[in-house]
DNA sequence: GCGATTTAGTTGAGCGTTCAACTAGATGGC
DNA sequence: GCCATCTAGTTGAACGCTCAACTAAATCGC
């Protein structure tokens, strides 16, 4: 027999038209802010606070794509540029002769803290002050709900 | 005097990275469902939604783009590239010369209602069917409340 | 041990987006 | 009426991402 489609109701039409609109235009917002006063894209950025924050400031390529939920090609794509930026370096792995190794410069680290207090505040802006504490849970709880729920279908 | 970051607390860092890792999981999901069962983009599946839901299934470039929240520059060259494969055309404006109008071909309307059973499914299973009903119209606030304010800021 | 399979990462082509520069037509001030 | 300004839309280059194909090294099965 044909499966009929669930299609949305109204509500739910609404909704994801919402999400769509207010997902797309942060991130557009966000990006844009990021490219004019730190000449990267938000991906980037990203990139830069993980290795920031691994010991030594280094992180096998493996680890740093699903730190970022990024596939390897993109990954070996963006950390080529921001090698040529001289923000990262690559090293070969000790243990495992197929691996490299991403690790942050001090440039990159200058270039990172002289990045985030204007990320931040844009994150801040455009996100936070505009929801009350609860809807901050709400969005939280949401979040990880769907996150769980996609590593799973 | 020197103003100072307000950083993220923990709560809120949580919740970012959160909503970081399930909105870019998501809409790369569903890019990625369209993209092998549509051969399109989720871009251009809006765009073809906004189209056959217009009057007479046609609109102005600007109207188009303001309706996709996308840029005119992108607007042109994503129906450039849907003209190309059949699915739009371009008009003249009778009544601005310099406008264009957009219209969705019957080849288009077509493969967009082949295309949208799939997509609402995918919708449907990784978006909806992970939330509660309270969680959904929590979500909808949110997301009209991010819209409001991000026309502001 | 050794061949088959898996895993780590890279590469290049093609596509979509951005940005800045541009053309052409409409509109406002006086 | 006419010049300045604004609006509509396009263009091309640069960039980032995706996908498929690839190399090389590790691991599994027996």
């Amino acid at each position: 027999m044909v499966v009929m489609t669930r299609w949305l109701d109204e509500d739910e039409q609404r909704t994801w038209r919402a999400f769509l609109t207010a997902t797309r235009g942060l991130m557009d917002t966000l990006d844009r802010e990021l490219q004019r006063d730190a000449g990267m894209p938000h991906a980037y950025y990203e990139i830069l606070v993980r290795l920031s924050e691994a010991p030594e400031r280094r992180l096998r390529m493996s680890d740093l794509a699903d730190a970022t939920g990024s596939s390897r090609s993109r990954l070996s794509h963006a950390i080529a540029r921001l090698e040529a930026a001289g923000w990262v370096r690559r090293e070969e792995c000790p243990t495992d002769r197929r691996g490299q190794l991403a690790l942050l410069t001090d440039e990159g680290f200058a270039t990172l803290a002289a990045a985030a207090p204007g990320h931040v505040e844009g994150v801040r802006r455009h996100l936070f002050d505009a929801l009350t504490p609860a809807q901050v849970d709400q969005l939280r709880r949401i979040s990880e709900t769907l996150v769980d729920h996609l590593r799973e279908t």
